[in-house]
DNA sequence: TAATTTTAAGCAAACGTTTGTTTAATTGGT
DNA sequence: ACCAATTAAACAAACGTTTGCTTAAAATTA
């Protein structure tokens, strides 16, 4: 079995206490002499401190607990990478878990997993809470903040894009370039995140004198199936020159199955994408998308949950970057 | 602060003992009144167990770590797919730490994150350790398994594929569709796995009558821009008829960068990609690979776990799934 | 009714740390 | 040489559980 402290207290010939000070390296309390022999003590042992044991004296951790939702549109190694690097410089661990994306069981597990742990924060990366899980969430005397995520209950921590502008731009990206007949595509219609994006695509529409047609929205859940039926929906006839996907992922479905259905792109369909992951740059033509700065939204995350007070709800930078598949059209 | 069992022991009238029993759903030693008030105790204070402390007392945890290297090469949501439902089936948790890919000192941290504190088993996802960092694992007196990377040493237990017999087929397939001149993209040189697929690939050729160039391998870290440098190498006027890439992500970078070349897939060059994740389904012409089984290796790891004596170094199947990228040349 | 068994609940120790307080030993100043 | 001040180390309590053991009460048996 492993070695403890006291372990290492007998072997030295000093109590417990002293072991502890010089492990941790406090300042006073011990001498220099009793301070090598210990940590030779320790060395000879392979001492591994406990800091299950640790954290239950000094009533606090440092870790720090993502629950991701794994969905398979794959930002979520962007802002992880974000969060551990904000970590890092704090001094703090991370772990993460993975939760179901609908199944309120699975959440409710994951949940559990890090709540019923010293956790000193919580980041829930796109994770759409069930009330009951909220409630859990809530009861754990713990901070939290939703990552890539937004609520109508404006005092839910969160740190996201500003959804609307998400919407707009993309949108905006495409009449720029003289699309009149704009599609939306697997962006799901009852979530916060999907009603702001369509309200910004239809505020675009219309003010370029463009009036937003019920079929030009094909709803769906931001992935490539979904971004696939969607264009599947549209088919060769529906008179679309231009469609902004929910998701990279999304936006790949639509290409290819535009692809299926005898349609080259940008020719005759253009395609703006939403998140601008590297996919954009691996698939051909390299996609055109509004990038979320999903880095950013990690590290502010973890930034949320040091100083929970301030700013509850906070908005990150977008900006659209140009690739391959808008095409200007000829002006008439 | 949060409510402890005392807190509800108070509350019901009851001792802590008796709270404790209760809620762990203990099948003697308190009556069916008593439990009553105590439930309905720990529900109005919102209890929640805090699992460190009893893990400190049992000495035993139900929490299964996985160390994961931040590689770009996305198996590892398969492989977290197949730990997690399987961890789930035995009543265990999963907790993920991302591990730099080759700074040293990340490693180590991550390594310290799940070895100072209980968890039941480690599993190590494609991580090449330091000597060192080998051994503060094995220091731990925990059990682990490296997934989807094997080794010299025979007796570190892992679970990964043949990779003698990945490079042997993926070659296997290009030769069989007629190819002779085959090049070996973004495999690395000095990792077991990298060398026993270079020895399966250059087996195959041999085994066709083919003597391998020198030139045709292009090592590289399985990255996408290791495939793009790789093909880059190559030009065009290599002679090559085919590619066998390290990894999905590589073989989209040969693709991508052939096509930046002039050359079209497969008409001018045949590709057969390693990995066979999701992505190959993606991208255009969807590509041909040997695809490993992922989710097994994950089940498998966590089975290892449980049961750790037998069988130290496991394999799982692989099976080559014919798409779009390698041509079949005809006969002259 | 007395003796015995069963059931219900409490006591107290233990897990591996941290840290405030106490005690002992050393140093320095006069 | 004595007292104060400093330094070094040990003591002991605490964190929130679990669990073996003990005790008290109730139920069963003869």
């Amino acid at each position: 079995m492993a070695a403890t402290i006291k372990d290492i207290a007998r072997l030295a010939g000093v109590s417990p206490a002293t072991v502890s000070r010089v492990l941790a390296n406090k300042t006073a309390f011990y001498g220099p002499t009793t301070a090598e022999k210990v940590q030779a003590a320790a060395l000879k042992l392979g001492y591994r401190k406990n800091t299950a044991a640790a954290e239950l004296v000094t009533q606090h951790s440092n870790v720090i607990a993502v629950v991701v939702n794994s969905v398979k549109t794959n930002f979520s190694s962007q802002i992880i990478t974000g969060i551990q690097d904000t970590a890092a410089a704090h001094g703090l661990h991370v772990i993460i878990v993975y939760a179901g994306i609908t199944d309120p069981e699975a959440q409710r597990k994951a949940l559990l997993t890090v709540i019923e742990r010293p956790v000193m924060g919580i980041l829930l990366l796109s994770l759409n809470l069930t009330p009951e899980n909220l409630q859990l969430l809530q009861g754990a005397q713990t901070p939290y903040c939703f990552l890539s995520i937004a609520f109508d209950d404006g005092d839910l921590p969160s740190i996201a894009s500003d959804d609307w502008q998400v919407g707009y731009q993309a949108t905006q990206t495409l009449l720029k370039a003289g699309h009149r007949q704009i599609g939306l595509a697997a962006v799901d219609s009852d979530s916060h995140t999907g009603r702001f994006r369509l309200a910004g695509y239809e505020s675009a529409l219309r003010d370029a004198g463009v009036t937003p047609q019920a079929e030009w929205v094909q709803p769906g859940v931001y992935s490539y199936e979904a971004g696939r039926e969607a264009m599947a929906a549209y088919g060769v006839t529906s008179g679309l020159t231009g469609v902004v996907a929910g998701s990279d992922m999304a936006a790949i479905g639509v290409l290819n199955q535009a692809r299926n259905l005898g349609l080259a792109v940008p020719t005759d369909l253009s395609i703006v994408s939403i998140d601008g992951t590297e996919m954009c740059e691996l698939v051909q033509p390299q996609l055109t998308s509004v990038s979320q700065n999903f880095y950013d939204m990690g590290a502010a995350g973890v930034r949320q949950l040091l100083a929970p007070d301030q700013h509850p709800q906070q908005v990150t930078p977008i900006q659209v970057v140009e690739r391959e598949t808008v095409r200007t059209l000829p002006v008439k």
